[in-house]
DNA sequence: GTCTATAATCTGATAGAC
DNA sequence: GTCTATCAGATTATAGAC
């Protein structure tokens, strides 16, 4: 887990176990006393850097909230990109991969914490809510839009379709983090998921014998 | 959250109320005092019902897993139930509220437990892994194939389509459970469970022009 | 900024009277 | 089966020396 433990400020290094230890053990069962174990100093050393066990909480947090803000805005100018794909399951598939090359580090472990608190915590809550279900509506809504009126796609609606995909996905992804904590490989998961995610574009071509107007 | 307290016995109540607790605070958000206080008694004698703190939780899972097993195997004599419908769309919700009736009390907040604890402890990721994803997908394989060999439903890869049904439920149903903690009415959620079920299932007609209804 | 020492409280669990 | 009393250890957090 360390990414270079020797170069990082103390502060950062607090801020990286946490993050490992709220997502593997959950919050309430991580303690100050195990945080600074791992980082190697002692518990009252943590106070000079985090006013307490929930600032620490509080800084992953906006942490985490800077860097989708970040990632999201940066997805605006993303239309020039999509111009270089007339697959559209390829410009879906590349889209997604893109979005997730500008997410930070840590953004997995985080995202994990919030789901182990997002019946817990209001803070949490909001940000499951927003981050993986509201902005991905929006964001696959923009997508699909942009498909089908360049004729890649068949008419659908369009909102209908961009929560359904939201779901999946949610769905998918809880799925694959369960079953890698279960030993399976990390090849074959990622391979699950485009293969599903592939399965659910080829629904909404055009001429799909499978899906298509009779 | 009491559904008679006084006609129930010391074990029971203690039963309920941990239920109550881990389900809202988490495992490690609730301790044995607590749940004591919660039921009105003293912490040491939940010693006299439950070996600790993890048998509590152990006897929640057992619980759990016999209520799902059994209303899993009454499942299978759903075929003369579904008899009754000619439309896909009313069989496919008749068949998920006729489920939802087999399953016992306390299945709701037991299954919150289980995601809260999904990454954290084994057994509710096991939990989590068969009756939400494993068996619903068999489940669903089984309605749809029951649909496709009546002309019910147009020929589709039965195993992706029911994959993606069911990461589409589990999906929808994390985002309703949160939506209700933001104060969201259970009557517009259900509304909106509804619809979201009924337009993957439309789309899944014979003879849509598009992909669903509005 | 780090440490030692310590406060004040909470934790799961046990012993034994009734 | 419930209670009181108690334990040994863990918890978050603070005070103050260096």
């Amino acid at each position: 887990m360390n990414t270079g433990d020797d170069h990082m400020s103390t502060r950062d290094r607090i801020f990286e176990a946490a993050v490992d230890l709220f997502s593997t053990r959950g919050y309430h069962g991580t303690s100050i006393r195990e945080i600074a174990r791992e980082v190697g100093i002692k518990e009252s050393s943590i106070y000079n850097h985090f006013p307490g066990k929930d600032g620490i909480l509080e800084a992953i947090l906006e942490y985490y909230q800077e860097g989708f803000r970040t990632a999201t805005s940066s997805l605006e100018e993303m239309e020039e990109f999509m111009k270089g794909f007339s697959e559209p399951v390829e410009l879906w598939l590349a889209v997604g991969v893109e979005f997730i090359k500008k997410l930070p580090p840590y953004t997995e472990p985080i995202s994990r914490i919030l789901i182990n608190e997002m019946f817990l915590d209001e803070r949490c809550r909001r940000f499951v809510l927003h981050t993986m279900f509201t902005a991905q509506k929006e964001a696959a809504e923009n997508s699909l839009r942009y498909l089908r009126d360049r004729g890649l796609i068949r008419d659908c609606d369009i909102r209908q379709t961009a929560v359904q995909y939201v779901y999946m996905l949610q769905g998918l992804d809880i799925e694959n983090r369960l079953m890698r904590m279960e030993g399976h490989s990390p090849e074959e998961l990622q391979q699950h998921l485009m293969d599903t995610i592939r399965f659910f574009i080829e629904g909404l071509r055009k001429n799909n014998t499978e899906r298509g107007i009779k």
